[in-house]
DNA sequence: CAGCCAATTGGCCGTCTGGCCAATTGCGCT
DNA sequence: AGCGCAATTGGCCAGACGGCCAATTGGCTG
């Protein structure tokens, strides 16, 4: 057999740490060397110990595990990153990919699955939970809003009338409208509210 | 020292329950005895092993933590439950507390705190994260809603007008509108899209 | 049994909303 | 240079919204 995979875990809780670490340790295919609670400690463990595949939590306090990921992507460009998480919200699922990572596993995995897609990662193959491919397929409907359109979508949750955000954003009433208008189209909205409420399921907006 | 505290896992996530009991079983003070994954087989499992506390994660598919809880709860009313939850929602915490758990910490509680946690609990204490109760005071502020307009807010999620609202529960648009201005007023929101995403930030919505 | 609160209903009204029409500017990519 | 798209702005309008007034019924609790 082969050397041993070698991997550096970030993850916030500790728990779970400890949970991945004591799993993988026991399948001689892995080795954990490392571990970290947040993403800059990530990102210089993963400079210092230069591991074979990187478990990236998604959500972490600070810096999340997307952004973490953008900015060692930027450093390594063949980094390999299998992301974790405990949301099935697509915006992740996307943002994740986009970002360049290799795989994107919800929590709910068996340990088998996730050795598996562990594996797949450092052969430097794309996975995807079954589960999250699914979403993928069924809601690649809707065209991406905006920065623009995020933006007002965030006014909205607030609370904020057409004329509230035109003044915010320093545009005519007109345009906010406009912007509005687009956000309930491509969020396939009847109104803010529902709008809003597609924010927080896809993972636009968080809690 | 005494007898060890037998405990019973319940947690979706294997990774998570495999952390929790490699972490737990290397404390001499505690011994795991059975782990479940979901609502049904963690009573299943209560029933017949009787452990002297239950770690019961709050979200799960099917039967969530709080309906487990609460079920457990009237067969055993002595029970010692302490809730572990990733999200801070103060809904799920204060719905945990009334369900008559002992205990409600985060996922990201060190190692420490949670053995603590379980000894307190053990002991028939009541324990709540530092963080969670920062939270629990701080919004006591609001009175609850009641059942019908959870029921109203959550036709306001789907994008409802006070008139589909009215058809919906058979009620007039004028009561409609009335018990959407008492979720207005209670969850402090300016408008129906800020009272959901109220509803999502406190746990009364689930994405 | 008195009080409290949830649920229900009514009218009135100024403001905001969302849809539908069309148009210009500026950026990045081909 | 040209295409596509994001961002911007305009008018018009029926309908919905949210605030304000006040009132009745029924159940639970002290």
């Amino acid at each position: 057999m082969t050397a041993p995979i070698l991997l550096l875990l970030a993850d916030d809780h500790a728990v779970m740490r400890s949970g991945l670490a004591n799993m993988l340790n026991s399948n001689p295919a892995f080795r954990v060397i490392g571990e970290a609670d947040d993403g800059k400690g990530a990102i210089e463990k993963f400079r210092s110990l230069r591991p074979d595949v990187l478990l990236l939590d998604v959500t972490m306090p600070g810096m999340d595990g997307i952004d973490t990921l953008r900015q060692l992507r930027a450093e390594y460009p063949d980094i390999r990153v299998l992301m974790l998480s405990s949301s099935e919200a697509e915006e992740d699922i996307i943002q994740s990919l986009q970002a360049g990572a290799h795989g994107y596993i919800t929590k709910t995995a068996k340990p088998a699955e996730l050795a598996e897609a562990i594996k797949a990662v450092s052969r430097g193959e794309k996975v995807i939970s079954p589960g999250v491919q699914r979403l993928l397929a069924e809601q690649a409907s809707g065209r991406p809003l905006s920065q623009r359109e995020i933006e007002v979508l965030t006014l909205l949750r607030k609370g904020m009338s057409n004329p509230d955000i035109a003044n915010l954003l320093q545009i005519t009433t007109r345009t906010a409208k406009a912007h509005v208008a687009a956000v309930l189209l491509k969020l396939d909205a009847a109104g803010r509210a529902e709008a809003v409420a597609r924010g927080f399921e896809r993972g636009l907006l968080k809690p």
